[in-house]
DNA sequence: GGGGTAACCGTCCAACTTGTACGGTGCAGA
DNA sequence: TCTGCACCGTACAAGTTGGACGGTTACCCC
């Protein structure tokens, strides 16, 4: 943490109080929790360091409760404002990655029975499902205030990207038997049919 | 690296090396990045490290070439077999992660430009086609030896999210400044259309 | 055959990250 | 008043990371 450069949680933590105003580092750890760390987690102890990192960078500035629970409030300056910016507007990223154990599962499925493909592609569509339906309720919480259209719209994909893993996984529960005998012609991966028409 | 416990590497390791047979760390760290890499990195000091203590428990055996390179081939024992095989049955999995720099900049858009937002579109767009095409490509390379069909699966998945997160881009470039007006509603997310009438 | 270079193979380690344990404050309800 | 829970933050041991380094073999071109 002694280096110069920010990393995607010194974004973080420029972004939510550049939105926020005046943000404890337990505000950004409940920012986090409650929205990207659906899907992207950072470990709190991190929320903690980096607005301290970002102070003696001059990105933040801070100032302290006197009593009570001395709680130390982080605002972001110009210079905070002008980094987090330009970040933004660079919109080349870092390769995405995908962290998904049950993919991982599958790949290896062969030297697994059949039986274990099944139990998992019925278990990973399930746990899906679920997400998926946490997000739709995520978005029916949210109140029209203007500024939020952007995570609506993460949200959207958050819903379309689960439909698509679930519709995957029944799949592989459906064609376990035929994945083991060498059958996967005969996947037709259905939940994507429509999109190869997509011109 | 002292405990006891495996993590997602060592089940990489004994997985490509239930697989391959004798097998050193060079060679996995190449099939992680000819694979798994693609959605999942591992930085190959782990892919060093990990065999070594595999060993340590008795999940892996090792035999070191005398001359030459002195090359190290691990080798997997019933032990490794049998916790290979426990983890591949069980349907359980960690939260899945996904790590999306673009999705991220996309959340905080609201604090940048319209213009900022196109040009992450666009650019993410590219990017994910790019992907698709290699994607597109490994499947050409698939020789119909059996026991690669889970693998191929997975493949034909990367495929299906990349196209998806292709239209997601186009879309958001396209609808800037809708968003950025408050319109989001005008966005209909086609991409996902059909799916929402799976059953 | 000699020289260059690229792929092969592995180790080391300083810097950084992570999870977990801990310790305290303020508020609300029993 | 007491008890529990949400709030708020720190500390640090253990683990992870990427990049530098160093040697070997195969191959190609002259």
């Amino acid at each position: 943490m002694s280096t110069t450069r920010l990393v995607v949680a010194s974004y973080i933590a420029l972004g939510v109080t550049a939105r926020r105003g005046p943000t404890t580092s337990y505000d950004l750890k409940r920012y986090v929790a409650e929205s990207i760390g659906y899907f992207w987690q950072i470990p709190h102890a991190q929320l903690y360091a980096e607005p301290q990192r970002l102070e003696d960078l001059g990105l933040l500035r801070s100032r302290s409760e006197e009593g009570g629970r001395r709680r130390r409030f982080f605002e972001i300056t110009d210079a905070g404002r002008e980094a987090f910016e330009a970040w933004l507007a660079d919109p080349s990223t870092d390769a995405p990655e995908l962290r998904d154990t049950g993919l991982l599962k599958l790949h290896f499925g062969a030297l697994g029975t059949p039986d274990d493909v099944r139990a998992l592609g019925e278990h990973q569509r399930e746990v899906r499902e679920e997400r998926l339906q946490r997000f739709l309720e995520f978005e029916a919480q949210y109140d029209g205030r203007p500024g939020q259209e952007h995570q609506l719209l993460t949200l959207r994909l958050g819903q379309a990207y689960e439909r698509m893993f679930a519709a995957f996984w029944q799949q592989v529960a459906d064609s376990a038997e035929d994945l083991a005998e060498g059958r996967v012609g005969s996947i037709e991966l259905r939940f994507l049919a429509d999109e190869g028409e997509r011109g």
